[in-house]
DNA sequence: TTGACAAATGACACTGTGTCACATATAATG
DNA sequence: CATTATATGTGACACAGTGTCATTTGTCAA
């Protein structure tokens, strides 16, 4: 987490740093990403950095904290909505990041997530820590989910199944940036797989 | 692809550099992975590295490459044996590494592929090309599924079955070196996920 | 006005990269 | 066999980026 001495940077001088860190994240992933560049855009000294951060990853995870929290807010209040039914809240989170993707409306801040954000297990070096968390491995909202239909035992057969609901969405919406597909190829794309998930794929 | 040097160079030779980078490869991330400790361990010059390979991704690449027909070779088996079901094929597949990896035989070589196999479109960054491809991806294998049982109306629909199977079971694997999880827990999990995608999760 | 503390700075030592002119080995030729 | 040609091996070098730290600058209370 950032040190005091960002903390008490003036708001605007914090939001030239962030928006510095924003267009390097963007532009190609953490490993790839340089504090040289960042510093330059940002117009502050390389040791300020290090006075404010630890390191690219502190900052990176700094930016990523705050989308978690959106995106739990986002699942809460679509739980609430669908009654607890996971599959539909997956497809209107998905639904709602393609269009913002599509609207260009901060369209760098989630091609920084797209470009950063791992599933929890997907890398095993320097990322590991910085993962964001898929929003139900909150305890509040996975008691939000509505238990009856699903065919759980356990706690960790549901765990599975939001597991898999988050890698196989989130992969569908990744190959957007690789392939360029229309928006709608990818949304029949994640509601297919969703399909799947719910109803099985043997006849 | 190395250049000619290397494969001209001796077996003697050529197995010192390929062991050197499995070491490297296996001990971190391509991202990570230094060619430094490469050519240190494997006795040659930096320069010679050069004139070998254009650079470590098509090294590891190069690397990937023989795992790859070794997994397609053991998929077409298991696919005759088991009379094209694709699940069970998954599942041979995964009791095979998980066993692989349980007796230490050349253990290295397994973790530097779960270290560095991404499904293809994993990454965005240097590594977008170096993936490996799961084994169905080419389509004499495609072709000896079994799709009688299958809800597949087109190829597309296939593929995104095949993708999903690859990418839900190699996750499971993957936990095994982060929360060193029994084999047992492991050869559940990956179990369970296909029997939801088979099955799926609503009764 | 001074002193004391927080914040900012960029030169510095360090690590690793990719290249290139040169050294050495191997093969081909008269 | 000597000579030339060609392929392979080598490490010093220039370069890029990192993280540190002694020093400078700014701010505020006494």
């Amino acid at each position: 987490m950032p040190k005091d001495t960002f903390l008490n940077l003036s708001e605007e001088k914090k939001k030239k740093i962030i928006n510095a860190a924003k267009k390097e994240f963007s532009r190609v992933p953490l490993e790839e990403a340089s504090i040289k560049n960042i510093v330059e855009e940002a117009e502050i000294a390389r040791g300020s950095f290090y006075q404010y951060f630890e390191s690219k990853e502190d900052l990176l995870k700094y930016m990523l904290t705050s989308c978690e929290k959106k995106l739990e807010e986002f699942s809460k209040q679509k739980l609430i909505e669908n009654r607890g039914d996971i599959f539909q809240v997956y497809i209107d989170m998905y639904d709602f990041i393609t269009k913002e993707l599509i609207k260009s409306k901060d369209r760098e801040f989630y091609i920084m997530i797209f470009r950063n954000v791992k599933a929890s297990d997907d890398n095993l070096g320097v990322l590991q820590n910085i993962a964001i968390k898929g929003p139900f491995q909150e305890t509040s909202l996975i008691n939000m989910i509505d238990k009856t239909n699903l065919k759980v035992n356990n706690d960790d057969d549901l765990k599975t199944i939001i597991r898999m609901l988050y890698i196989i969405t989130r992969k569908a919406l990744v190959s957007y940036f690789i392939k360029k597909d229309s928006y709608n190829k990818i949304r029949d794309t994640y509601i297919k797989m969703i399909e799947y998930l719910k109803y099985g794929i043997l006849k």
